[in-house]
Formats: structure tokens, C-alpha cells, sequence
DNA sequence: TTGCATGCATACAGCCTGTATGTTTATGGA
DNA sequence: TCCATAAACATACAGGCTGTATGCATGCAA
């Protein structure tokens, strides 16, 4: 009579359940696409059923926000811990930071293609919010404080939108490395 | 043996059919999305059925990809028409007509959001081919012959990331002077 | 222990997609 | 002119998916 000796408190269970769902999701959105994935797919993958899904999330939507909101949320967190204390070269650093955290398998697809179709252009930029633009605008603004106030914006709008296509043909397997330099040039002109 | 048919069939009505189902879907793809707008939806729309929908079309993917390729054909033609026989500054030129011709109603949402996530982001550029990026790259050629060819293609592709996400946010419904001249700026570095 | 809220599974209704099948219309040869 | 045929279009159908309603079990608080 072995009782169910796996007593988990129900607030890890959630976590856990939710974790689960999120991780199957993410792998099925990023092989096949938001629209192709089908919840029986998930579900089955993250062995439960289509009743946990839908006591956890609102919809297949909301698990795709949740996904897309956790996968901003470590891009922001490594690109944090790779400037974190860097004295000269932020703009660099920052930079080296932003393709290594975006080279993560999936990543690039979710934050800059399906993310913006799904939740829409505004959302995302909610969520991206305090992620590489910030970064990248107090790094502009560092190396040059003359940088006009009125155009700084959209200027780090446009670089910012350099660095995600970048990053995009990196991921698609394009060479790096011709993009790091190009994205380099760019940054120096600007704050020059 | 049946040789080849030859005949052509009702050549005309064929196209104003499929006009018509293109018209209806884009106007609903511009609205609600690619997701969210059925067939049913459409056809009713176009004042049809879907078997007309089926008849012309493979599915609704392939109704959508004609829909975008007709969007991008009329930007291409528009961004010529535009630089047709400019002398001096073409890249100015260029970037005055890419700008205008992007601002047509839903052009940004279809070519730069649902585009890359419904066809892909190979695709999306396959269509785009000879579009603005094209343009751009022979501007930054004629006006800096000594660009490298290396990172040329790498620093056109990010320039022109920037001009569609310019585009977008201007689309959005944000103010246009900045961006076009924080373009403008990143162009005159470039080939500087 | 008891009663309730939470976690999760199952069942169901409605819609959508793509295909199969039927009907009309136009074309080109006889 | 008339007919055979293919194209144009309409209708009917099968399967799958989404979201909700319902039912049961389990943890928690009193």
C-alpha cells in the first residue's frame, strides 16, 4: 500500500506543471510554428492531458506568452550578466553578449518571428521592454552624452532592429561574423 | 494520343477571380491576421464560395503567399518608379520612395510580420528579392565603390532592417522624420 | 475530520480546413 | 452549328482542433 508518498505541496506542483507544459510547448513552437502545433500535440509530449493546459493557461495563446515572456526574460538576464562590471566597452560587450544569448537554438524564432505574429508588434515590444534596446540606448548614450535626445530613440530602434536580423541569419546558419562587424561599424558612426 | 490543350480558357475571368479573392483576403489578413481569418470569412467577403477559393487557389497559405507577392511586386515597382532616372542622390531617393511606398495600409504588417511567420523567414526573402535591399546594396556600391565585398552583403541586410523597422513602427502610427533621418545618418557613415 | 478550493481528466459543441463530388459554363474541333 | 471536354464554380462531407462544461480526486484550512 504505497501511498502517494510524493506529497508535493501544491504550489510546486503548479510551478512544476507549468514548467512542463512550457518546456514541451516551446520545443514544439520552435520545430513547427505557433499556427502547426496543435495542443493534443503538446499535451501528449508533456504527457498530461488537454484539462492541464487549459487549467494552467487561458488559451494556446497564452502558453505562447508565457514562453515568449520566459525566453525575453533570460535574454535580458544574460545579456545583464555579460556587462554586468564592464568598465571599457560596454557597447562590445553588450554586443558579444546579445549574439551568444540569441544563438540559442529556437530563440531567435520565437522572439523576432512568431513572437510579434502571435502577440502582435506592440505586445512585443512590451515584453522586450528593459532588454537589448535599453541596453543598447544607455550604451549609446554613454560613449556619447551629445547624442540628440529628440532622434536617440529611433535611432536605437533601427540598430536595435540591425542586431535581431543579425541575429536571425546567424541562427538561419549564416556566418557570424561578417554581421558582429557590420553591427560594430554601425554602433561607431553612430556614437562618433 | 491527347496532345497539349492549347485552348484558354476564360483567361480574364480567371484573373478577375482571383483578384477578387485577393482583395478580400488581404483586407482581411491586414485586419485580423492570418490566423484569424477563415475561409468562409473570405469567400463571403468575395461574394463566393470556397470552392472558388479551392479552385484557384491550393490552400489558404497559398492564397496568402499570392496576396504577398503581389504586395511586394507593387513596393518593388513603386521604389523603381521612384529612382527611375535620379542622377544624383539615389540612395536618398530610394529611401524617400521605399518609405512612402511602405506606408500603404497594411503593407508593413503583411510583408515584415505575417509574412516571415506564415512563409518563413527563406521564403519571405526569396519574395523580397530584387526589392529594396537589392536597391540599397547598388546604392551603397555607386556611392562607395570601395565598400568591401565581404561584409557588404552582411552590412546591406541590417541596413535594410533598419528601414523595415522604421517602416513598421512609422506604420504603428509613430512620427516619420526621426526615423528617416536616423536612416539617413547610418547610410552616410556607411558609405563614408 | 470535514468542507472547500484547487488540480487535473474526460466529454462535448462548434468551427475550420481540405477534399471529394456534383453542376454549370465556355472553348475549339468536327 | 453542335458536341465533347476541360475549366469554373458550388455543395457536401470527414477529420481535427479549440475552448468550455463537467466530473472526480487530492491537498489544505478550520
Amino acid at each position: 500500500m504505497q501511498e502517494k508518498s510524493t506529497r508535493t505541496p501544491n504550489a510546486d506542483r503548479r510551478a512544476m506543471m507549468r514548467k512542463k507544459l512550457m518546456d514541451a510547448a516551446r520545443s514544439l513552437f520552435v520545430e513547427k510554428g505557433f499556427a502547426a502545433t496543435s495542443t493534443p500535440e503538446i499535451v501528449k509530449s508533456a504527457q498530461v492531458t488537454r484539462g492541464a493546459l487549459y487549467h494552467h493557461f487561458e488559451d494556446k495563446e497564452d502558453l505562447f506568452r508565457a514562453v515568449v515572456v520566459a525566453e525575453a526574460k533570460e535574454l535580458r538576464q544574460a545579456i545583464e550578466v555579460a556587462t554586468k562590471g564592464t568598465i571599457d566597452d560596454p557597447l562590445g560587450t553588450g554586443s558579444k553578449g546579445y549574439f551568444e544569448a540569441m544563438s540559442i537554438q529556437g530563440r531567435a524564432q520565437l522572439l523576432l518571428i512568431d513572437g510579434p505574429a502571435v502577440l502582435g508588434v506592440q505586445e512585443m515590444d512590451q515584453i522586450d521592454a528593459g532588454g537589448g534596446r535599453a541596453a543598447l540606448r544607455t550604451g549609446l548614450i554613454t560613449a556619447n552624452p551629445d547624442l540628440s535626445d529628440e532622434g536617440l530613440e529611433a535611432v536605437t530602434k533601427v540598430l536595435s532592429a540591425g542586431y535581431d536580423r543579425a541575429a536571425l541569419a546567424i541562427a538561419q546558419g549564416e556566418a557570424a561574423k561578417p554581421y558582429e562587424q557590420a553591427m560594430a561599424a554601425l554602433v561607431r558612426a553612430t556614437i562618433s
